[in-house]
DNA sequence: GCAACCCTCACACACCTGTGGTAAGGTTTG
DNA sequence: CAAACCTTACCACAGGTGTGTGAGGGTTGC
């Protein structure tokens, strides 16, 4: 019978996490696992897929996991996204040129 | 002489944080005043608002600062952006009713 | 010239995150 | 039935973040 489910240490070896790191992003919601009757997880292919991308993204990106939970409220919740993206595109203008050289003379009368 | 240009103390009261946090935003380069050439700080209007909206942002969608610095990476970079819209996407997925039904049977074998 | 500001630097602290370990106990399998 | 798994529930700890406070010293304005 095809068996292409692993218990979480076969997971771990095969993901490249550690056991306790793979209970610790099933507590935060990143990858669920299956369970049998007994408790034990179960990890399929889609689980596994899951695991390696995430490890990838961290390795390549250095993201944060917290980081992941903030970008998915942002493509959630229109309103915080949209705030967000308000508020950095002030950033990048008030940063700008323009506006530098428009202010030079705030610099020059303040001393 | 307008003087609409308010030093770390003034803007503190104006903008509702604590002069410590304003130097803590500087160093973190979210508000970066001008400069006296004494090395005092100046706040005008294009600070205190930004600063105004940043406290907005954090009290009402309990925004971190980090997040912030992230959701400006989210912009820029691209690749980075697309990896991670991609490992969301497949959560999204992943979770969704034709997966769940489809793995039903993988519990069922599990057991 | 002195009071009231400002500067940097540093200590301190509480909380959160990611990670390891370990103890006490249940399950599976040869 | 014993070995090798698994479970949950804790303790520990380093590093980061947000924030206050204070010391030692410069600047400004009445």
């Amino acid at each position: 019978m095809a068996r292409e489910l692993l218990t979480v240490g076969g997971a771990a070896v095969e993901s490249g996490w550690s056991a306790r790191m793979l209970r610790y992003l099933e507590e935060h919601a990143f990858v669920m696992p299956l369970r049998t009757d007994a408790g034990y997880r179960l990890y399929g292919l889609p689980e596994l897929n899951r695991l390696r991308s995430l490890r990838d993204l961290r390795a390549r990106f250095g993201v944060e996991l917290a980081e992941l939970v903030f970008a998915r409220r942002l493509r959630r919740e229109a309103d915080l996204r949209q705030a967000v993206d308000a508020w950095l595109a002030a950033g990048d203008d008030a940063r700008s040129w323009i506006e530098w050289e428009q202010r030079k003379h705030e610099r020059l009368l303040a001393v």
